[in-house]
This record gives structure tokens, C-alpha cells and sequence, in this order.
DNA sequence: CCAGGCCTCCCCAGTTCTTGGTATACCGCG
DNA sequence: CGCGGTATACCAAGAACTGGGGAGGCCTGG
């Protein structure tokens, strides 16, 4: 019964082209989950220039502007806790998550007094690229819908997919620019080994690990080794698990 | 009807206190939501010390030892498709994620072979803490169970906050920090330049740049740039937006 | 069958990184 | 006030990388 309604909202967002639609569609979403309000945010992980996120939301005018005078974001216990969880959290919950200070409870508080009760949030992370919340939330007078907030997980997920493919920040794949062995090499590189001793690991010649560095270069069309790393992960030739899990085991 | 078998693993995880439990919970899981094997894997993003990883599986015997002995892990087209999306994906759809090369392919096909067919993979990661999947599969003979696969999310989820708390990296510190100075040498590292045009674009010593440099490789522990981009690139101090977008700008 | 891609190996000249130092100056904290 | 952190600058040796060549063998698709 209620993946029914998961999986209508599942299909919808499939369909969906423009964050306007993807707007409409959250916010009706979150009125059949028994909420009152939704929050979709995604960050690109860009320090300086910004204007590359998306933020959708039907929260108070009194609240947003609040929330955006007072630069409550650096201060917000709910953004915090999203570095801490997998899964989605209610805001009852947080405690559990991060340390909250007396600050951070009177934010709360303010929220409460524009509108704003409890809340259900859904992290996502992509490494080096974006940070996604979809949150959901009632009134004051109201809590959370126990019940839905399974589904309201899922359809947060999807709704932050859909913002990630509209908002045109994801790749979508293309087909491989380099060869096997010339990702072999530059993986192994990634992982800081030098030349020479990628050619024991491999066992070839170092020359020629260098001759698979240089053509691999020359597809990407980048004249470093740092750049030629970062395209590929960039692209999905390689993958942080790649580079970082190999180092535990030595 | 499929929710509450969720909400049972649900309460069932809540409870679980040790590793093992979690695997034979997650094994338990895997067959009532009709998949044949399970992989769980957690992985911290610890420069050096500690191996505070979790891997739980019932894959074949065949296939772990497969997949260890020629360091399949290395050419994973699962692994890296874990970096691009925010939630499960078939496998048969990782193309649309990651570009495959032959010899990606060539991987699957082995998997085949050892009993591994299609399967759904959850990716999670929290920035600059750990990064974990969980995969459910099918024998090759059979076809994904579609009307679970959003059961098998949540399921996959919950498995993941679970083995986060059990083993303890959830509390642990943060990560290395840079200075100001030290991160934007790294920046116009990432984009390719080599210390003395940063050092013009600075308006310093080359000199200069290159101690800033080695200070931050020292502080992340690590001896060359490439892994130094990586670290900070993945423990969000610098994004793909940082990069790539000023690349656009020229 | 042949062209083209892939993998392998080699040479060289020039540039850049890495690592080990030393040094001055500023600033905030206890 | 000293201590630690930060930012700046310099030197030198050795390793590593980059860009320019050339060359043979294997396999695959047209």
C-alpha cells in the first residue's frame, strides 16, 4: 500500500526535466506523506564560487529569511548530523548524532516559532562532488508520521537523484577514454606509487609504465599526472574505494 | 506487506550489538528478499594506523579468493559506480553510471562463472569518515527480485548505519586540516599547475609555495601530490567544482 | 588481409618534485 | 612573555616526471 505510493512518486521524478517539476512534485509528495513542509538542498563541493547548487523548499517566508539573514546555516545542528548518518534522521533524534549546543536548541526554537516542528532528513554524499539533504517536515502542533517516514526515505533519495541529473552537476558516462592497462597505471599512480615502482607491480618496464601514463595523458588532453587523476576520477575510470581501500591493507 | 519486513529487519538491526549478528541478520535478509548472497563493506578513511574496516559477505569461497588473489577490487566497475550515485542501482545499469571498459566486463564475466549474477548495490558515504556498500545478489540464472529492490535499499541502509555503530568509527576525530595558504597551493595543484605559476598567481615566492606544499603533505601524511589532492579532495576540503569549473572559465 | 589499437621496450633533454635543511616575522594563547 | 602555528623566503641534491623521438609483436574488426 504504501510502496504503491513510493513507487508512483519513483516514476514521476523519472519523468521529471526541470527543478519547477521537481518542486511541484516534492511538495505534493510531502503533503500525501502527512508533512507540511519540504527542503531539498544540494551543494556542489565548490568552496569559493557557488551558484552551482540547487535549493528547492516550501518552508515560512519568515523562516527562510531568517534562516538566511542570520546565516543559520554554518550553525545548523541538522546539517551537521548529515555528515553523521547512511540514512535518513528525525530531528528528535540529532542528539544521538552530533552534540548540540545551547545555540543550536534555541535555532530550533526560532524554527518552532515560524512553523517549523519536527523533521525527517535524508543525507546523501558524493564524494569530491555534492552534498544533498531532503528533508520533511510538520508543524509544531504535529508529529512526524512514524509510519511513513520509510517511504519518506526513498522518495528523498530519488527526489535528490532527480536534482542531481537536472541541475546537470552529474556525467553521465561516457564510454572509456583510456585503455586497461593505461588505467591499471594511472590507479596505481593514484595511489601514490611512483613510476618505477608501479613497473615492479606490474611487472614491466618503468618506461613503459611512463609510456602508458603519457598516452593516457594525451586522451585526456592534460599535461600533468595530477590532472590526469583527477579527470578519471572525475569520469568514474577510478574510484575513491580504489585509492584509499588498497592502502588499508598496507 | 513489504514494509513491515522491513520494519522487522529494522528493529532487528537496532538490537544488534556485534558484527556476527549483523551477518546473520543481513543473511536471514538477503534470502526472504529472494537475493542469493549479501556483501557488506565499510571502509574508514584512516591515512595510516588502525584497521577499522568491516567486510561481511557469503559470496563463494571461489569468488572472494577470485577476487583478493588478482586485486579485482582494483577494477571494480561496482566499487566505482559507488561514488556516482545517491542510491541503489542495479548493476545492469552501472554502465549508465561508469564507463566499462573490456576488461570490466571481462570481470563481471568471471563473477558469472563463480555464482555471482546480477545484484543491487547501496552505496553511503559520510565525507571524510568512511565510505560503505551493501549488495544484495542473485545467481546468475535468476533476475533481480524488482518489487524488493526498494525494501532491499532501506534494508541495505539500516545494515550500513548498524555496522557503522558496532565498530566504532562513528566517534572517531576528524581529519587533517590545512591553512588557508596551504589549501589554495593544493587548489591550483589540483588544477594543474606547478608550484612556481602558482607561485605567480600568488604573488609569492616559489619557494614559499612548495613548503606550503610539503607542510600539508606532511599533515595528511603522505609523500607525494597526487595523493595529497585526493585526501583533501575526498575529505571535501576541495571539490570537483573547485577544479573542473575554473577550468571552464579557461 | 591489413590498418589500427594496444602493449611492450628504449633513448634523451629539460623541468618539476621531494626531502632535508635554515631563517625571519607576525599573531594569538596561556 | 615564551610557545606554537602560520606565512614567507632561500638553498641543494637526487629522484621523478614530461615531452620528443623510435620500434617490434599481438590481436581485432572491417
Amino acid at each position: 500500500m504504501q510502496l504503491k505510493l513510493a513507487e508512483e512518486f519513483a516514476e514521476e521524478l523519472l519523468e521529471i526535466e526541470t527543478t519547477i517539476g521537481l518542486k511541484q512534485t516534492l511538495e505534493q509528495a510531502s503533503r500525501r506523506l502527512g508533512f507540511d513542509h519540504f527542503a531539498l538542498s544540494l551543494e556542489a563541493r565548490t568552496s569559493s564560487d557557488s551558484n552551482t547548487g540547487v535549493l528547492l523548499h516550501d518552508y515560512p517566508d519568515e523562516w527562510a529569511k531568517v534562516y538566511i539573514n542570520f546565516d543559520l546555516a554554518g550553525r545548523d545542528p541538522v546539517r551537521r548530523a548529515c555528515d553523521k548518518s547512511f540514512a535518513g534522521f528525525a530531528w528528535k533524534d540529532i542528539e544521538r548524532l552530533v552534540p548540540m549546543t545551547r545555540g543550536d536548541r534555541q535555532m530550533l526554537g526560532v524554527g518552532r516559532e515560524c512553523g517549523i516542528g519536527d523533521g525527517f532528513t535524508v543525507p546523501r554524499h558524493l564524494p569530491g562532488m555534492v552534498r544533498g539533504s531532503c528533508t520533511f517536515v510538520v508543524r509544531p502542533d504535529k508529529s512526524l508520521p512514524r509510519p511513513w517516514l520509510a517511504i519518506a526515505e526513498l522518495v528523498g533519495a530519488l527526489a535528490l537523484g532527480c536534482a542531481l541529473k537536472t541541475s546537470g552537476m552529474a556525467t553521465r558516462a561516457g564510454n572509456a577514454k583510456l585503455s586497461d592497462r593505461q588505467r591499471e597505471c594511472l590507479l596505481w599512480a593514484a595511489r601514490g606509487k611512483t613510476a618505477s615502482e608501479t613497473a615492479i607491480i606490474l611487472g614491466i618496464s618503468a618506461e613503459t609504465v611512463v609510456q602508458h601514463l603519457k598516452m593516457a595523458r594525451e586522451r585526456y588532453d592534460v599535461h600533468c599526472r595530477q590532472s590526469l587523476i583527477l579527470s578519471a576520477l572525475f569520469d568514474g575510470l577510478i574510484g575513491f574505494g580504489d585509492v584509499f581501500s588498497w592502502r588499508d591493507y598496507n
